[in-house]
DNA sequence: AAGGTTAAGACAAACGTTTGTCTTGCGCCT
DNA sequence: AGGCGCAAGACAAACGTTTGTCTTAACCTT
């Protein structure tokens, strides 16, 4: 960290600071805010008895008289209680702690703009803290948290190894594990939605896209398929099968692998991809290897993110009401933490599949071998 | 908050419950953290001198075999200390409170992305709030992050009204404010690079989109897009552009504005859209009414949004670098809080111009009239 | 007038730390 | 032997709240 060499504030500038609201109200002199014994002493009351009036304890017999002069004082010193002292003796914090493994990715913020709804209209505040699947930060960080008197967790697509002492509830989880709540989505009923909409438009020779190993879904998924394939009686091909390894949150993520299936030169004429950003990598594989979508291979992609719609083509897709799934996950967080015992090991929620156009039927005569 | 019907836990299965690393630590029984009394309490001691230990407090003497004693017993309890406890007590909290619009969309979330990488990588947690651009909360927020605990604000495209009693660094920040740093895009030059390059393949109609007014970008943009205009020699007609209004993250947000361009039968060669997300939606619409982009008519982003690269065609745009600057907000908070004074007023990162696909040559034979 | 009731608010302890000062006892020096 | 210095750790206060109990004085009742 080196200090910047920036242009410095003008001199003077300081003097001609407007004057703000209410109180006079310095940038940064060190002054600390006004505490409840400061504004006892200026009422000649007792600290105690400024709590009781300010809020509103019930039972306690407090003359309106004083009760103004009490209320008036703290919006003259503008008195805003300090939570955290407020925490330590009320042992309750209102806060909450939110893992995920990335800020930036498309899934994890519509998961974590749901969550941040509830929460703050809940009126809880949370922590966030990414750990980029490091396993030694998903280890750490969780006790962070607590230490910083989180009184919940959230962890999104996040592998928690063990249980915690306080109410856990995962979006995307990996395993059962005593004390967590999952939030999933209905792999079974996405699997059911793709393939039945492929095989209805004539696809046989289906390729498939796995997710990395350390997605959280990508196993649930692909367990999924190959029981709903089997079902259906669909062959899945290992020689159609692609596996995404890398860590990214662009389309890259997909480019290679479709490079090297194609290379392979095995006709397929589907590709159902582990999500939509994946998926316009891979479009964009096909066509640069002048392959049409979806004339000659039809694309299914993976949550409906917002561009979907408005790829070229339109994206075909299964939808995860991924901010619903926050929601939840956030819901069933408060009621956990209020005590309430009798919540769910497992929730799921049901995708939905948008019909756009980079899905067609087969086209009769292929143009790949 | 309804409480569910869902799948109860199943009778039984917690005696089944494995035990958990080093201490029982059981689900959520109310018995709380061990503290460092009880700590003392267990080692004979009292709780200062388990703290000067922990803490390897210097300028104290203690013998190495007690020192041993402590930190074996810490780690048999598992002891974590309260970090409410502790920055009630030492007045600082490393916690700084991030404010933005909207936790699902792709520009703020880069942002956050960078500057949730070096708080972490500091030490300091973060809380985050979003205000959806409503005034009140933009005014009420800060108040309870600080409330909170929070010894700085990073506020991320958000109009703050007043001066704060805390360091505060604001990304594409609007206006002035004593006590806040702005971290913004050099938008001279992004005008500059996009102008020049549309100059260059011969543009002159070139049709513009203003940003949302709300969008603390907006103005700044457009003043320089209007000055680096004049300078070049270029004439900005007002019917030939066109103003973002709605609040939305899709590429949606483009679409119909562009619509209502079209409906004007006025020619145009080039669109300089608001951000990459409208710039999708505009090339849908222009698409829908049978005109090639680039042939047709060029298009230029803003953002270098992740998937800019893959869109078909590929997306020229002005790449800001979102991550580097939520870096940089977050660098300049840390170092305002620790009483470094002198700090810019101002800070400006430069633009790039990425070249793809949707811009081209004017064509000779424009379709439109 | 004595005792009882009640209103109004003071008092103190507690939450879990940190840190400056104080005590105790031991070994050493001369 | 008396004094000094120092090692080891106890003690207490403080951070800003909340909450159960206690005090005081006024008022009421008979």
């Amino acid at each position: 960290m080196q200090p910047f060499k920036g242009i410095s504030q003008k001199p003077g500038e300081e003097a001609t600071e407007p004057a703000v609201a209410g109180r006079k109200q310095k940038q940064n002199n060190g002054e600390r805010p006004v505490s409840l014994k400061i504004l006892a002493d200026y009422l000649g009351l007792c600290p105690a008895t400024v709590s009781v009036v300010l809020n509103n304890v019930p039972g306690r017999s407090i003359p309106a008289e004083t009760r103004e002069r009490v209320q008036a004082a703290a919006r003259k010193f503008n008195y805003q209680p300090s939570l955290l002292a407020r925490s330590l003796r009320k042992q309750r914090t209102f806060t909450v702690g939110v893992l995920a493994p990335e800020l930036s990715d498309g899934y994890h913020t519509m998961v974590m703009s749901g969550i941040g709804d509830h929460l703050m209209r809940e009126g809880y505040f949370y922590f966030t803290a990414h750990h980029r699947h490091k396993p030694d930060m998903i280890e750490e960080y969780p006790r962070l948290l607590l230490g910083r008197g989180a009184e919940g967790l959230i962890a999104i697509d996040t592998a928690l190894s063990h249980a915690l002492p306080v109410p856990v509830v995962a979006v995307a989880g990996h395993r059962k594990i005593p004390g967590v709540t999952n939030v999933v989505l209905d792999h079974k009923r996405a699997a059911e939605l793709s393939l039945r909409h492929l095989l209805q438009l004539g696809h046989r020779q289906i390729a498939f896209m796995r997710g990395q190993p350390f997605s959280a879904d990508s196993d649930d998924r692909w367990k999924c398929i190959v029981s709903v394939a089997r079902e259906l009686g669909l062959e899945i091909r290992t020689d159609l099968t692609i596996q995404l390894e890398r860590d990214l949150t662009s389309p890259e993520l997909g480019y290679p692998v479709v490079q090297e299936l194609l290379q392979k030169r095995r006709r397929f004429t589907a590709l159902v991809s582990f999500n939509d950003i994946a998926a316009i990598g891979a479009i964009r594989a096909l066509r640069d290897a002048n392959l049409r979508v979806p004339e000659d291979v039809s694309v299914i992609g993976f949550d409906d993110i917002p561009v979907a719609a408005y790829h070229n083509p339109r994206l075909t897709t299964i939808r995860q009401p991924l901010r619903d799934m926050g929601e939840t996950a956030a819901r069933i967080l408060l009621q956990r933490m209020q005590g309430f015992k009798d919540y769910p090991e497992e929730f799921a929620v049901p995708p939905e599949l948008i019909t756009r156009e980079t899905t067609a039927a087969v086209n009769p005569r292929g143009r790949r071998r």
